[in-house]
DNA sequence: ATATTATATGCGTATATGCTCATATAGATA
DNA sequence: TATCTATATGAGCATATACGCATATAATAT
């Protein structure tokens, strides 16, 4: 218990939390979106998969992560909290609004395989 | 909404919130139930206070401490997850006895209004 | 007034945490 | 094979945090 909150009490886990909340990202989007280091970022998603909050997997080269299922539904109330408090988050639209836009340019696969 | 999950990325302090479930409490209950130092547990208290999870008053020489009902109604979800999950601290019920030992022994007002 | 009790807080220290830079690793491409 | 690309992680540094000790403050008791 101890160990979820200290993943949920720093700004960038949240912000990233929140954009998971849409949609299952990789590590490269996230970077892109909230403008930090790829090692940061690296660290931060590690960090919330560490404590159960995310899950991820790999295809190809990227390393893609989500919300856990299994902590949705074993935190269900803090959960719930989380969704309705993240969008309340200063930064919350402009976050989307840019994984919107990294969507929409394909930023990851873009140079790999161009369409 | 950091500030809150700060507050709560901390051993002592989520007994100490599980242990003013209970009951409020002063100062000295506190140390005497979680054997911690006297300046730790008034920092301790004093950083929940500073988030507005918990609120507090003074009565002659004592300071009391219990949960901010305006913290439980603004966080509702979260307030019913920790209700749910601190009683499920390995330390919750030991933490609990000494809370029924100190209101026996009245170890606060023992020595100054013996009965 | 003086002493005692409860609490808050300054200071120094040890540890934890977050960040950047550099590098290792793995998969994909030419 | 050699070269990209994406990711993870080690090292070093700066900052934050938790702790104990000592002390200031305020209320109470003698």
């Amino acid at each position: 218990m101890v160990e979820i909150f200290k993943a949920l009490a720093e700004e960038s886990r949240l912000r990233i939390i929140s954009l998971l909340m849409e949609r299952e990202m990789c590590v490269c989007e996230i970077e892109f979106c909230l403008k930090m280091t790829q090692s940061n970022a690296s660290r931060h998603l590690t960090a919330l998969k560490k404590c159960g909050i995310l899950e991820g997997y790999k295809r190809a080269q990227w390393a893609y992560y989500r919300i856990n299922e299994n902590f949705k539904r074993e935190n269900n109330e803090l959960w719930e909290y989380l969704q309705m408090n993240l969008r309340e988050l200063s930064t919350y639209r402009i976050d989307c609004r840019e994984c919107d836009r990294c969507k929409e340019k394909d930023i990851c696969s873009s140079s790999i395989s161009p369409h």
